[in-house]
DNA sequence: TGCCGTATGACAGTCCGATGACAAACGCTG
DNA sequence: CAGCGTTTGTCATCGGACTGTCATACGGCA
């Protein structure tokens, strides 16, 4: 049904909350610092993340802004605090929905579901994207022209595959901030320096650019 | 930045959440009953709704339902009622996020921005206008002549993307002033030399101007 | 013909995107 | 946990594209 992955630091909730997620037909892991919710994470991507905010060594606000730099996993903060302000700064730091504990399991499953419903939609299925002779495989983590792998960071990828999912269609530094960086606000000649470098490296035409082209003043458009 | 609309009976709580919203940068929108809200969502999408449970009528529950048949707009559900059975059945219903009055407009506007981030992936949705061999592509940036895109400039791209919204309706300079530059006054002339400029790229009979047409007195058009 | 509104070409200031350099952060390895 | 290569974000700079203004030429209409 799916996976979740459950960082918090008592271990009597810990325990409880995975054997009540098992319960709802979950497959739960739980660890108990945000190190280690990191390294599963990378490891063994789980499909939701639920995240503690008072964690011993690395707290969870730092831990989400982390786990959104590794993927673009649906995050659930569960927390003992409910003031507004924390709230507020669990949702700005990248997490899609805050739970108050003690956490009813009931909703909790329900908010999972609807998080899950919404990130499903969002995400397209897509397996393969081509442009001429430039292959995107966002499943394999690969990026391929003439059939050779081309090495490219993860930043890059994220970018390019960010671009391919909306094949000709312009998006605006803004948009790319937001969506491969996960800032709402920023210095958009970020952008501009990890086009720089991608077309280094998946452009060797010296003539003009082929598929990665900048549309002044709106922002760059990845096009067959 | 983005449209909201307010699903809600009580006019204190209505009239307060607009504004709040308005001030957080949103256009907000308020109406009283779960049908008018069906009603201005289908002719006047916004980009996230927020419901009460309790309306006269038709209730939030089967509102929401309503609204998932529209489209697949995010739905915030605003209540008093706390209690997990009421949070589940919202949720269930095809909300995605369940906020308890009375609200924290911080935590609202926090809680947006998040659901927003999310939803925001999906929507791919390519309007094309063509006036004979001329297209535009508001979604790539782009200007095609018989098919062979032409180089545009933004204000140029922008100029011809508000005479293509009203296709065949003359549009005065001021108007024209005021939507593609934001100028509430300026020098109208300003609009003749991008005309000018836009005409010698789109079109190249040296006859009668063909679609972008001037209606002297009037300001311009652009037709079939 | 005279007038008023429109078209056009030239120009200087400004804006924008590309790029190379650099320091900090990261992540891998022993 | 220390060291090292890689990746990342910031910055300054450059060249070129774009923009708005102006002066002037054009053209329809009374």
């Amino acid at each position: 049904m799916g996976s979740v992955l459950l960082i918090e630091d008592d271990d009597r909730i810990r325990l409880s909350l995975t054997m009540a997620l098992e319960d709802e037909g979950y497959t739960a892991h739980g660890v108990a610092t945000a190190e280690e919710g990191l390294v599963a994470q990378r490891s063994d991507p789980a499909d939701t993340v639920l995240v503690d905010l008072m964690l011993p060594g690395m707290d969870g606000f730092e831990c989400i802004r982390q786990l959104r730099r590794v993927d673009d996993v649906p995050i659930i903060v569960v927390s003992a605090r409910d003031d507004t302000h924390d709230i507020v700064a669990g949702l700005e730091a990248g997490a899609d929905d805050y739970i108050v504990k003690p956490v009813a399991v009931k909703e909790l499953a329900a908010r999972l579901r609807a998080l899950r419903r919404r990130a499903r939609a969002a995400a397209p299925a897509m397996t393969v994207a081509a442009f001429g002779d430039l292959e995107v495989l966002p499943e394999a983590g690969e990026v391929r022209l003439r059939g050779e792998p081309v090495a490219v960071t993860r930043t890059e990828f994220r970018l390019l595959c960010e671009l391919a999912e909306h094949p000709g269609q312009v998006l605006s530094r803004e948009q790319l901030l937001q969506r491969v960086w996960g800032y709402e606000i920023g210095d958009e000649r970020l952008v501009d320096v990890h086009v720089g470098r991608l077309r280094h490296k998946i452009e060797e035409t010296p003539g003009a650019p082929r598929h990665l082209m900048t549309v002044r003043g709106l922002g760059y458009k990845l096009q067959r």
